[in-house]
DNA sequence: ATAATATAAAGGTCAAAGAAAGTCAAACTT
DNA sequence: AAGTTTGACTTTCTTTGACCTTTATATTAT
């Protein structure tokens, strides 16, 4: 049987329009998949997190809501971002292929490049006899990145 | 009398329609043949691996999952024997650098997948505190491998 | 009319319980 | 000896619920 956050999240995708917004109730949405409201908080965060792109706003009481919004521009900044704060931290596999996907909509990797990076870094590829292959990860991509900026081709 | 693991893959095998894909539940399936869960997993560690030419899928908690897909013209292919054999041992980075060469030259990777991949295994990116480095470097190719060919078929 | 207070209407947090799958070593078969 | 079976224990991911904080609106007091 398929999870429930599952098929939030595909609702909440199939439901954003092409502005990459949408404004949504808790509570309405939890009442209409029959779920604890905080179901929607942990859909929120494993699955409209920065490093799959998004950026979560709310506001509480009265006419509260939560406002998702995909990040759409690519610049510089995005991706020193991702180079020196984000892959200077443990990555899990789950989180690094998201983050593959969403910088192939931003045009900096191609497909192939991603799927490449994204067999690499598998658990199955590097699972390691000691702690640390989120830390593995991150340098791994790290420096595929670095690799690929000097590239300077897209 | 034949064994419960024979019998388990036969089972598998003969699921899996004709996309060469099956997705099951661990537990249910042991619950069909009246075993125990980690049975499965001793079914899918022998018969249904890499060197066999099979990848696995899974995830954990609820609506969790095992997926079971074949690579397709695994024994008649250049890349499985690279993956059955030589990638079965450690490699340094300069021969897997020639090897990533040599199969762009023989059509098996894209100039794009190589150069990916040899980002992926340089040194500076796979460096490990503790010995390992190439055994590491020849695990992620032999995934790497595996997926691109699964990839080839579709 | 204004300020202070109360009430209700959101959303947030966190930890416990639940639901899978993974690991590993001991026991058992052949 | 090698391959198989079992089960106790672990890890990961999801679901639920009790309790908390914030904000808007309604009510009351000055």
């Amino acid at each position: 049987m398929q999870n429930i956050s599952d098929i939030i999240e595909e609702f909440i995708i199939s439901t954003m329009g092409g502005d990459n917004r949408l404004d949504l109730s808790r509570n309405d949405l939890a009442g209409y998949f029959g779920c604890a409201p905080s179901q929607i908080n942990y859909v929120l965060a494993t699955r409209f997190n920065l490093n799959r792109g998004y950026i979560i706003e709310s506001q509480r009481g009265g006419g509260g809501f939560i406002k998702i919004t995909r990040i759409v521009d690519f610049d510089n900044n995005y991706l020193a971002d991702i180079i020196n704060n984000r892959l200077n931290n443990p990555i899990s596999y789950k989180d690094a292929v998201f983050m593959l996907e969403d910088l192939v909509e931003k045009r900096f990797l191609s497909q192939e490049q991603a799927r490449t990076l994204s067999y690499a870094i598998s658990p199955k590829a590097i699972s390691l006899p000691i702690k640390g292959e989120d830390d593995l990860r991150s340098r791994i991509l790290k420096n595929a990145f670095a690799n690929i900026i000097k590239e300077g081709r897209v």
